[in-house]
DNA sequence: AACCTATCGTAAAATGATTTCCCTCGCCCG
DNA sequence: CGGGCGAGGGAAATCATTTTACGATAGGTT
């Protein structure tokens, strides 16, 4: 293994020549800038960066923790994310919590032991091993993604889920439906909560308080999405609008409804949330909420970036906006 | 920040004591590594991973390179090693390549610099930087998994691809099927290669080596699948078994059959290859190739692990079965 | 000629944990 | 009682790099 010594005796140079031309070009003459560069070129010298890290206590790598690597929405906010750090020449680490909050005590160590410099958590759930060291007057870089949460003092990065799913359940009241069934997320999660509360906001607001819906707690899966939807059928098949809190479940659901012998949209109109890509291809294509996934992944990127170098962050919360598509899926109920 | 020193010091021994009690207990005695283990906890001391890799010249984390973090096949395979990574201790740090030799090159710079123990490669493609490293009489640990090498002198993990879609072209066959399209990966690859000539030894195994069929190269996208449906159908739309190398391209191709007033299966099988949880959603729901998604990961990184604790590997091969699904989407034509 | 400044060398400290080498102490056996 | 042995534990070297504090030198400026 080539080390910075032999570069330096290659080049002539001495070892701090070496080190300051690697990292700080300006402190030395473009003549030995070349020199040592034509060295590191021959020898291929490599930085240990093991070495590296350990001196500055920098390791130049953050730490992502997702709930599921295999949600499709999950995964394009992951690309949003190393995109940025892509640039800013940062590493990511993926953690693969499974939601389970052992496993992420377990990847949050790598915050206290120095191997990462700042962590993005995709769900709402602060690991208790950083609380400590988060919640701070000098607090660990940090930044919550995907959930919004108004009540902790850490970045936020988020959609209105609120106003998303009022919208679009203002939109299918506006075709006329009026006897909805609603397959959520897991209660205490704060999206199910927030879509929930602009679902009932739309009702109260049209004078259907009173209309009291079916509602199936899901789990984002499409496995739930089709359980749930011949839990609700079976309950009571009168609804004209089923209301899912995401695409996944919608997918899952219009299977149940078509061995139902439903017709979507004649006979019951469906909507979904995300927009992933299977969206636009599931049979009727999906009227849905689209989420700026890759942007809320470059947003809470560069907040944790920001913050990393010193920038005072501190409880920003940011929430980008939403689209809704309206596709096939949908449209005024039969009279 | 609480050191090996401190610990040290409250213990009331030296810091090699509690570098022993920690990494090898059986060296200290039971009495004084309670006393260590009850000064730990009190100071809450948490190793300083990078002191400790950088002595150790070991990172404890593996690198893997997905060309595709949003596809659903690849996020299924990083499960099966994070499973096994997890057991085993080890950290995994994902990259996200999209296929840039540039980026794949860039991520693997990691291995060479230290900051990894191995490296889990889910595309055929060696990065140039790894080269040097891999290809030696003292292997840097490395495994190939997702396509199957039998040119490389490292080990492979990968499904019988060739079988594999001989088998489901044979489905196709029996139940009738004479005149195909096939949606392809793209050439090169060696899954694509693969699969082509078990479709084409089917052909010729039944007589059908005269027909030709009309191929078009798709990425494995949705998109490209419904774009390719497109272009079979304008050039010509007599064939009744349409062939897909990945579900996601029939997934798309259903949308375009559709559109052309092509009913599945009715006028037109469909056959996807993966077997991802869409597949099973699909309207209809598709005929496919299920890939040990899981296991391959999982095999994957039992044999990388073994590797790096020095057991000789060197030019493993491993093919896991597939099983074939047959669903919905496929029957025999109308004569 | 005196003074400055930019540039680079030298030497050394420092980072935190691991590990080798060696010492000590207690115990056992002859 | 002496010698030997083995286990336990301490001191110090070590890992590669960065950084600091100076000193030295060359070249330019006044």
């Amino acid at each position: 293994m080539t080390t910075i010594k032999d570069v330096s005796r290659i080049a002539g140079v001495s070892i701090a020549t070496v080190s300051r031309t690697l990292r700080n070009p300006e402190k030395v003459s473009e003549k030995t800038r070349e020199i040592v560069l034509k060295a590191i070129e021959e020898t291929g010298y490599q930085p240990n960066m093991l070495a590296s890290s350990f001196r500055t206590k920098k390791s130049n790598a953050i730490l992502v923790l997702v709930p599921n690597m295999a949600n499709l929405f999950y995964s394009r906010v992951i690309r949003g994310i190393q995109q940025v750090a892509e640039e800013t020449g940062y590493n990511v680490l993926l953690g693969d919590t499974g939601g389970d909050v052992e496993i992420e005590n377990r990847y949050s160590g790598f915050a206290l032991t120095k191997q990462v410099d700042g962590v993005i958590q995709l769900s709402k759930h602060l690991p208790k091993t950083l609380e400590k060291i988060v919640l701070n007057e000098n607090p660990f870089p940090y930044v919550n993604a995907c959930e919004y949460l108004d009540d902790r003092p850490f970045p936020t990065i988020g959609v209105d889920n609120e106003a998303a799913q009022y919208q679009i359940t203002e939109h299918l009241i506006q075709q006329g439906h009026r006897k909805f069934a609603v397959i959520t997320g897991a209660n205490g999660v704060p999206v199910h909560d927030d879509r929930l509360r602009g679902f009932h906001r739309a009702m109260i607001q049209n004078r259907l308080g009173d209309e009291k819906p079916i509602i199936c707690e899901g789990d984002f899966s499409l496995d739930s999405g089709a359980e749930c939807a011949r839990k609700v059928l079976i309950q009571d098949p009168s609804f004209t609008g089923l209301i899912c809190f995401s695409d996944e479940m919608a997918i899952g659901a219009l299977q149940t409804l078509k061995e139902f012998g439903k017709k979507t949209p004649e006979d019951i109109s469906v909507t979904g949330f995300d927009d992933i890509e299977f969206a636009r291809y599931a049979d009727p294509p999906l009227t849905t909420m689209r989420q700026p996934t890759t942007e809320i992944g470059e947003v809470a990127a560069k907040i944790l970036f920001a913050q990393m170098e010193g920038t005072p962050i501190e409880n920003t919360k940011i929430r980008l906006p939403t689209e809704m598509i309206i596709r096939a899926s949908t449209q005024a109920p039969a009279t």
